[in-house]
DNA sequence: TTGTACGCGTTATCAG
DNA sequence: CTGATAACGCGTACAA
C-alpha cells in the first residue's frame, strides 16, 4: 500500500505544463475562452496523467462554500426517517451537495450538541432538521448563521420554511372514515406528545372531531411501550359501545397496539377497529389488513432539500409552510362486517 | 435577518485581545502552558464575546484532516441499512468524526459515481462501504487513496477489513432447525444473487445443507417482486411432500413471500413452513409468528466504524474478516403441530 | 511568555 | 491569451 497523502497540487501541474497556476485554475473552472487550444490540451493531458483533483478545502477556504448540508433527524428507527433522508439525499446529490447526517434519537440534548457542532464548525451551508421540538430557541439563533428548513416537524412559530404533511386534515379525514364505518367511541393512542408538532396537530384534529361529533370525555392515551397493554385494556374495559375504535398517531404506536392485541388475544376488527398513521409495508399483511395513512416522506425530504438549496442560492421571502398531501388506505381493520379475506 | 457570512477570524480576535494570532492559535489548541493567566482570560472573554469559531476549512487545509468519513450504502429501504448507518454514525460522532452519506440503491453505476466523487473531492479520510459487489476494481484502486472498510458485504478478495455477520453458519443452523422441525423439501428463495457476497454465502450454505441431507435437485428461486406469486406456486405445485418449507434470504424476500401467501390465500405453517433472515419488528405479528434470524446490524456498523478510525489513526496489519454473531428466533411458522397461539 | 513570517492549495485582480 | 501577486484563515518554526 502506498502512502495516502501524496496528492498532486495545482503547482505541480503548472510546472509540468510549463505554465502558471493561474492558467490551470482557469482551465479547471472552464474558462477556455482565453486559452490556446494547445495549452488546453497539454493541461488536460497532465491532469489526467497525474490524476490531479483540486482540493476542496482550499476551494472552500476561498469561496466560503462547502457544498455540505447538515441533516439532523430525530429517529432513524422508523422507516419514516429513512425515506425522509433518502429524499433529501437524492435531491442534494442531484444539485451537487453532500449531506452530513446526525441522529438525535429524539433527545433534545443530543440534538443541541449536534446542531452546535454543525454550526460551530462552520462547515455546512444549510440545515434540514426534523426537530425534537425542544430547541426552538437554539434553532432561531442558528437561523442567523445559515438557512434552515424544517422537515415534517414545525416549530411553535413559523420562523423557517417548513415542509410537512397535512396532519390535521388527514387525521380528520381518517376519523370521519371511522365514524362512517360505524365506530362510536374512538380513542386516540399516541406516543408522548411533548413538543412534537406533528403529534400535536393530530391530537388537535382528534379533539375537534370529538367535540363536533361526540359527547362525553375524549379518550387520549399516551403510551410508552410497556404500558400499551394496560392502555388498551383500560380503553376497552371502560366504554359501553359495541364498536370501539382506535386511532394511532404513528406507525410506532400502531405497532405497539398490534403487539398488545396479539398478547391479549384480541381480534381486529371484532374487538376494536384500528386506523392510524404510517402505511408501512407490513400494514396490509397483519390480521385483516390495517387501515393506514400513507404519507410520502420521500417527497417531504426532497421538497425540503429543494427549498434549502434555493435559500442557499439566495432565494428570499417569508418563511413558508409547504404541505404534502397524504393518502388513506382503507383495509379490513376498519370494516365492521367485512370478511377478513386477507389474514387468519 | 442578518447576512450569513460575517464570521469573525482569528485575526480579529487577536487584534481585540492586543496579542498576535499565534497566541490565539495556541489558546485554541490548548497550549496554555506558555501563556499568562491574564492573556488566557482575555482571550477566553473575547472569543466568547465574538462567538468566534475557528474555520475548519483552513484547519483542514493545513492538517489535511477533514474529520469526515464517507459512507455508501446500497439500499436504504430496508431497516437493515438504517441500523447499519446508525451504528456507524454513533461511533463516528463519539470519536469526533462526521459522516457523509450516499445511497447507491443497489445500482453499481451510482455507487461508482459516488465513490469517485467522494474520493475525487479528497474530502473524506476514510470510507465505509456496503457495496453492490460490482465495483471491486474501483474499490481496490481507491484503497490506495484512503482506508476502506467493508460493511456486511465482502469483495471477492479480502482486500480490506470486512465486518459481516456469519451468514454461512447461521443459514446452516436455520436449515438444520427446519430439518429437525420436520420440513422435508426446503426451497431457497432469494433476491437476484448477482455479486452480492451475503446472498452468495447463504446460498452456499443452503447447497451444502442440501447435498449433505437431501437428494434430488435443489430448489432455488430468484424472485423479482412481480414473480413471487409464480415462484411460490411453482414450488408448492412441484413436490410430493406433506411438509414443504421455504428459507428466505433476507427480509425483503420474506416480505415478498408473505404478500404472495396472502394473495394466494395460503396458510403458514399448514401449507408451508417459513424461516429466513431479518427479524424485523413485525415478524412476530404476522400469522403464527415468523421464525427469523436476527442480525445485529447496528453492531456491524459500529464495529466497522471502529476499525476504520483505527486505520485512519495509523493501525496497520493485514485485512481482517470480523464476524458478528446472529440469533435465530423460532416462532410458529416453523412449528408443524404447535397451536398458533400468537396470531389469528 | 509572545510575536514574525511563511506555507497549505485555490481563486481573483490586474497587468501585460 | 498568460502570468505575477495577493488574499482566504489557520498553524508553526523560529526568533525575541
Amino acid at each position: 500500500m502506498r502512502q495516502w497523502n501524496q496528492k498532486p497540487t495545482i503547482d505541480q501541474v503548472a510546472r509540468l505544463c510549463g505554465v502558471s497556476k493561474t492558467t490551470i485554475s482557469r482551465y479547471l473552472n472552464g474558462k477556455f475562452e482565453f486559452m490556446s487550444d494547445e495549452t488546453r490540451d497539454r493541461i488536460a493531458h497532465v491532469i489526467d496523467e497525474l490524476d490531479y483533483r483540486p482540493s476542496n478545502f482550499a476551494r472552500s477556504l476561498k469561496s466560503k462554500k462547502s457544498g455540505l448540508i447538515g441533516v439532523v433527524v430525530a429517529d432513524i428507527q422508523s422507516p419514516f426517517s429513512s425515506m425522509l433522508v433518502k429524499g433529501i439525499s437524492d435531491l442534494c446529490n442531484k444539485l451537487g451537495y453532500h449531506i452530513i447526517i446526525f441522529y438525535s434519537d429524539e433527545d433534545p440534548d443530543k440534538e443541541r450538541d449536534y446542531l452546535e457542532s454543525l454550526i460551530g464548525d462552520r462547515m455546512v451551508e444549510g440545515l434540514i432538521i426534523n426537530t425534537t421540538g425542544n430547541n426552538d430557541d437554539l434553532l432561531t439563533e442558528l437561523g442567523e448563521t445559515c438557512p434552515i428548513i424544517l422537515a415534517e416537524r414545525a416549530m411553535r412559530v413559523l420562523s423557517f420554511d417548513t415542509v410537512a404533511n397535512d396532519s390535521y386534515s388527514m387525521t380528520k379525514e381518517a376519523l370521519l372514515h371511522m365514524d362512517e364505518a360505524g365506530f362510536q367511541t374512538i380513542a386516540f393512542f399516541t406516543q408522548p406528545i411533548g413538543c412534537n408538532s406533528v403529534r400535536r396537530a393530530r391530537l388537535e384534529a382528534y379533539r375537534d372531531f370529538w367535540h363536533a361529533r361526540r359527547t362525553g370525555e375524549e379518550r387520549v392515551f399516551e403510551l410508552e411501550s410497556p404500558s400499551a397493554d394496560r392502555c388498551l385494556r383500560s380503553f376497552l374495559d371502560h366504554h359501553n359501545d359495541p364498536n370501539p375504535g382506535i386511532f394511532t398517531v404513528n406507525g410506532v404506536t400502531t405497532l405497539a397496539v398490534l403487539k398488545s392485541t396479539s398478547r391479549l388475544g384480541l381480534k381486529i376488527p371484532q374487538d376494536f377497529g384500528l386506523c392510524g398513521y404510517d402505511d408501512w409495508e407490513w400494514a396490509s399483511l397483519i390480521g385483516p389488513g390495517i387501515t393506514a395513512i400513507e404519507h410520502p416522506t420521500y417527497q417531504v425530504g426532497a421538497e425540503a432539500a429543494n427549498r434549502l438549496i434555493a435559500r442557499i442560492r439566495g432565494a428570499t421571502g417569508k418563511p413558508r409552510l409547504i404541505q404534502i398531501p397524504s393518502v388513506l388506505h382503507v383495509r379490513g381493520s376498519t370494516i365492521l362486517n367485512g370478511s377478513s379475506h386477507l389474514g387468519r
